[in-house]
Formats: C-alpha cells, sequence, structure tokens
DNA sequence: ATGACAAAGCTTCTTTGA
C-alpha cells in the first residue's frame, strides 16, 4: 500500500495541484487536512475521475478532513466518540478501512498560545483522542493515524529551538500527550526529507522560510507495528511545496507490505533500511 | 532557482493559521 497524508490547506484552492500530485504519486490511500471545503463542495468527481472514493468530513470555512482511497473505503466514521470541542465538535477526524487497515485522518487544533482556551482545548482533544485510539486498537487490527498534529514532536523538529520557548506545538504537555499516543502501541513513521536533515512538513508562507528550509516537522504518521514494520519507505514530498500556489505543507508518502502499481521513490530516497 | 503570506467569506476587511 502507497498511503499518503497532506495538508492541503483547502481542496479547492489546491484542486489542479492535489490532481496532478494524485497522477503523478498514485498512493493507495490519502489523508487530507485543511480542507476548507463545505459540505457537498467537495470535489469527489474530480478525484474519482482518477479512480478514488471519497469520505469527508467538513464544517464550512475552517478545518475539515478527508480519505480518499482506490483500494476500499469502508466502515467510514466521522470525528470520535467524546470529541472536545469550542464549544461544538469542529470537522477534525474521520477514519475507514482501506485494504484492512484502518486509517485515520485527523487535524489536531492549533492552540494559538499557551495561555489560551484554545490551547486548553488542544490537550483535552488530544488526550480523548487517545481514548477513542485505544478503543480502536482493541480490534486488532492494523491502525494509521495520519495528518497535522500540530506539535513538533522533538526540538530537532523546528528550525530553531530557541525561537520557539514558549511557543505552542513545542510545549512539554503537548508532547507529552503525543508520548501518550505512542505508548499505545503507536511508532512514529519517520519520513526521509528530500533535503536536509530534518524531515521538516510545514514551512511557513512568509518571509522566504521554504526557500531557507526554516521548517518544522508537524505532520505525523503514527502506526501500530502491524503496519509499521511492513514500510518500505516514508519521504516527504518537498517538491509538492514548490512552485507557484503551494500548500504550506507537503506531503508524507509512505510505501508498506506488498508493491503495488506506483511510479517509483524520487532520485536519492532508498527503502529504509531495517 | 524553490523567492519573500494565503485562504475563506458575513469580501475592499477580518479571522485563522503556527
Amino acid at each position: 500500500m502507497r498511503l499518503a497524508t497532506w495538508n492541503v490547506n483547502s481542496v479547492k484552492a489546491r484542486l489542479p495541484r492535489l490532481l496532478a500530485w494524485l497522477a503523478d504519486t498514485r498512493p493507495d490511500v490519502v489523508c487530507l487536512q485543511e480542507t476548507k471545503c463545505p459540505d457537498g463542495a467537495f470535489p469527489v468527481d474530480e478525484v474519482g475521475e482518477l479512480g478514488y472514493s471519497v469520505a469527508s468530513h467538513s464544517d464550512g470555512r475552517w478545518n475539515g478532513v478527508a480519505i480518499l482511497s482506490r483500494v476500499g473505503l469502508d466502515d467510514v466514521a466521522v470525528g470520535f466518540a467524546d470529541e472536545p470541542g469550542f464549544p461544538e465538535p469542529e470537522a477534525r477526524a474521520i477514519s475507514a478501512t482501506c485494504a484492512g487497515v484502518r486509517v485515520w485522518s485527523i487535524y489536531v487544533p492549533n492552540g494559538r498560545i499557551p495561555d489560551s482556551p484554545h490551547y486548553e482545548y488542544k490537550l483535552a482533544w488530544l488526550a480523548v483522542l487517545r481514548d477513542a485510539l485505544a478503543a480502536e486498537l482493541r480490534t486488532g487490527r492494523p491502525l494509521v493515524v495520519c495528518g497535522d498534529y500540530n506539535v513538533a514532536p522533538t526540538d530537532a523538529d523546528v528550525w530553531d529551538p530557541a525561537l520557539f520557548v514558549g511557543s505552542t506545538h513545542v510545549t512539554p504537555a503537548e508532547r507529552q500527550a503525543l508520548a501518550d499516543l505512542r505508548a499505545l502501541g503507536l511508532a512514529d513513521v519517520v519520513p526521509t526529507p528530500m533535503k536536509g536533515p530534518h524531515p521538516f512538513t510545514y514551512w511557513d508562507y512568509r518571509a522566504g522560510m521554504f526557500h531557507q528550509n526554516k521548517g518544522m516537522r508537524i505532520d505525523l504518521v503514527y502506526a501500530t507495528a502491524s503496519f509499521a514494520g511492513d514500510v518500505r519507505s516514508a519521504y516527504v514530498d518537498r517538491e509538492a511545496r514548490k512552485g507557484k500556489g503551494p500548500s504550506d505543507h507537503a506531503p508524507i508518502v509512505v510505501d508498506a507490505g506488498a508493491d503495488g502499481d506506483h511510479p517509483p521513490l524520487p532520485e536519492g530516497l532508498d527503502p529504509v533500511r531495517r
């Protein structure tokens, strides 16, 4: 299976690039975040022409998550039990079973600043997500939780840790929330960067951050050993952040299990050595 | 070159993002 996750920052604004990327990369399953797409407006016909079925969850102007699959899309679930809201639950989680793998696409609340109700909301959301994933794990099925976690797991995952002191995305409480997810039995499938030592997935649009490679690793793939153990390669598709009209996030592409009908990996991205 | 924010809508500003 070729699995990808991408915060597209509006599926409507990104549609030409998304379609071209799908045609080039041909993932089996794609988790999208920040679709920013009102109910009923998801371009299901356009991605359908490329062979993808769609499960999407939206709440209008902000947020929005989706799963595209060309290997089955069963038992779709929107949100999760007791999901916290602000104050109402937002469109931040969707899950489905694709070729025997339970796949989640999540968009963790930003948190804004630590001294903020948005930050408390973020921590509460992650804590209840943990309970929901614990329930999923009891099925014994392979599980992959992909998305924009809005947390940089370590200081190496931001371009300048000193600049982030006192900011969200790096606080001990946020990092502990990720550690609590991993403690369920989920492994961090760390992708290979295309450039530089850090597998950043996000670069601010402003001030030439991308060209200076001043990024963050906040998009993550957490997977059970039953999936992670079969991973042959994982990389950040930095090419998708280039050029005119990109998202501010790059996709992560993971190949796991049996080889499928996919284009070869970009040059220099050898399969994971294990 | 990869180039100096972007997207949405209650659109000519405000909110949000991280």
